[in-house]
DNA sequence: GTCTATACCACGATAGAC
DNA sequence: GTCTATCGTGGTATAGAC
């Protein structure tokens, strides 16, 4: 071992391979590079003692990845405070929504780039992510959908230095997108 | 050669190029499979009488896509019906406008995920994507932002299937996005 | 301007000592 | 469970004949 980190090498070893999947895309991520910043020696195989294959390393990543995610949301929901007027009720909506976003990002990311060359994970994660009672589709209710899609859209953009939302601030964005109505 | 095909080699190298690059990443796009589909022989290095190596060739076809996209937009602003009902006008503008984000589809992508690996890649196309004079600001038109942002999410979540907007037609979500107000 | 051939290296993966 | 050593593959890039 070079540098002792917390949790088991398994572990670390997920940890860092989501990162970097997620930033350097699937043939992008080397396993030496993995096997560095999880404290392994880089360049000697002993990542092949803990995950058959990158592939495997992979889904494994997203896999727990998802589980944490959903547990996380879920929490966030019950720790929200029940609050009593409409308005801020539907502000606090947005707020975590905005923060379920952001919470998947890497695995979002992933979908992304390597949903196509990797399918199941492209299931995986879609029916995950929209668990299984409730769905808000927009036959129901248009416009929390497309307050949804301006999260997202909000999410990715803000990585973009540069772009249209850059600098608007966060709170601003929100109350717009809550004052919004069809007319 | 092999299969012949429309314009020059170099043209030809960029055409494809900018397909791998977009759908397979930097790292994921070989030049022997630019080669392949460019019509020359695979594996060897034909590709090298045209450019100097793998990161020019992103350069070149970046470049030449956002000068080609710039000009298609202003073609298509050109070539729309000036129209007198002002909601007509409205909904003609968000038709627009997601035409230009498809436009810039792969370039965007791009962007997404090498940005950071080619900053200067970053610096040229955002640049280049909010043009000179007519700047659109979240100070001065928030609703315009907000569309914008909302279309944006929409084209990045139409390419994934299973997602939010699955099913939605586009011209409801263009309705939609028309009748916002910020109340 | 395209091909043949090849140098060179990075990476995924395995075998085996400790 | 980690290291040493190594194999095989495939990818960027170059030299040179045609």
């Amino acid at each position: 071992m070079a540098t002792r980190r917390p949790g088991s090498t398994r572990e670390r070893l997920l940890d860092v391979a989501l990162d970097l999947f997620a930033e350097e895309g699937f043939r992008g991520t080397t396993i030496t590079e993995v096997e560095r910043r999880a404290g392994l020696t880089p360049g000697t195989g002993s990542f092949y003692r803990h995950f058959a294959s990158k592939e495997d390393l992979l889904r494994a990543a997203v896999d727990r990845e998802v589980e944490r995610g959903m547990v996380d949301v879920e929490a966030s929901r019950a720790a929200a405070p029940t609050l009593d007027d409409p308005r801020a009720q539907e502000a606090q909506q947005l707020e975590l929504l905005l923060q379920d976003i952001r919470r998947f990002d890497r695995v979002f990311r992933l979908l992304f780039t390597e949903g196509d060359r990797v399918p199941e994970l492209r299931d995986a994660i879609t029916t995950a992510l929209k668990g299984p009672g409730d769905q808000v589709t927009w036959a129901d209710d248009p416009l929390l959908v497309l307050r949804i899609v301006a999260l997202t859209g909000y999410h990715l953009l803000t990585a973009l230095p540069g772009s249209l939302v850059d600098g608007v601030p966060e709170q601003d964005f929100l109350r717009a997108l809550a004052r919004l109505e069809v007319e």
